[in-house]
DNA sequence: TCGTTTGTCTAGCGATGCTAGGATCAGCTC
DNA sequence: GAGCTGATCCTAGCATCGCTAGACAAACGA
């Protein structure tokens, strides 16, 4: 037994490797350069190795995309838990939001703009992906108002941050005001 | 002279050919299926002939983009000058947006998640995109509310929007609450 | 009528994601 | 310890991608 359990935790170190070594290598020259070739390379393992963990590279992605997603749902509740009041806590949401998106732009695309094969809004989502949506949720729901959904609510909310992060970082929108169309949605769309 | 103006209006003619073309397959195939090869037997000429027209692959998908931003801008318009009070104003180009999206998700995607290349907010940005967003611009200025840059503010709003449509379509959000998620929008983003 | 230019096509390059089939090496049985 | 077996991994290759070089033909000006 204690041989084939050492194999199995090979393989997992395996995994996490791959994935690992493809988001780096995304960080650092965009998901154009990661091509199973590149990635296998710098495992130091042959193509067909990444076969045998993932379907192929849509499921890399999708494996960059949840680790992304519990990174962030974790950065948020900190962020949340630490701020006090209502007011704050949506500033401080809506900030580490972005922030997440600006500093890991190879993850978040996995998460958002790439196809990862992952599934949302369905009850076979991923609990990483269940998790951010949560934590977006817990501190949004109190400033919703009176009669508005919080999850319609929520879905608004994420709906602009994700127009703001994508928008910027694809040169869309100049950055300078960053911030201050942060604060902008902030007092608009919540009810304080 | 003649001779040479024919053959102009024939090199122009296929030029709009080409765009089309590449416009039609992949709206419905998407843009994965719009190969250089599949798009040069489409319009019944050999490959290096889309090279003659464009700089590559990208340059034609730009061109689709400043297609649709000229159509997109002349809808808002249109939507926009039909409609009676500020309120009913930012109504219609929030919902007429989003109808855009939704009915051409190939161009949308063209102008918004692809890199055709195209340069935005600068001063060489193509005429349709400055035309699209002073479409925005103009009717949101009103509503913007005291103290608020127009500019600034009609940047969140279309980043809300672009987040609505691009969520939605990419099956991150329920398409079924969609008006309500447009309304709940206006009524908190707009000062009326 | 004869070069020249302009236009188009065939063929091919390097790179992509992915896979088939053979080699190698570990573990187990006698 | 020898031989078998099954898992593991690699080499080699396929079809397809964006893009380009060089040959060829048609149309033009002299």
């Amino acid at each position: 037994m204690s041989v084939q359990e050492r194999k199995q935790r090979e393989r997992a170190e395996r995994e996490r490797l791959i994935v690992a070594t493809a988001r780096e290598l995304a960080e650092q020259q965009g998901w154009d350069a990661v091509t199973t070739r590149r990635l296998a390379e710098r495992i130091e393992y042959s193509q067909p190795v990444l076969y045998s963990h993932f379907r192929g590279k849509r499921e890399i992605i999708g494996a960059v995309a949840l680790e992304g997603a519990a990174e962030m749902a974790a950065a948020l509740r900190a962020a949340t838990s630490a701020a006090d009041g209502p007011r704050a806590r949506v500033a401080a949401l809506a900030g580490t939001y972005l922030d997440f998106a600006a500093r890991n732009p190879a993850v978040y695309d996995a998460m958002f703009e790439l196809d990862g094969g992952l599934a949302f809004a369905h009850e076979d989502t991923p609990q990483p992906l269940k998790d951010a949506f949560a934590a977006l949720l817990d501190s949004l729901t109190e400033v919703a108002g009176d009669g508005v959904h919080p999850g319609l609510f929520t879905e608004l909310f994420w709906a602009s941050l994700h127009g703001l992060a994508t928008l910027t970082r694809a040169g869309r929108l100049p950055p300078e005001h960053t911030e201050r169309r942060v604060e902008l949605l902030v007092n608009r769309l919540a009810k304080l």
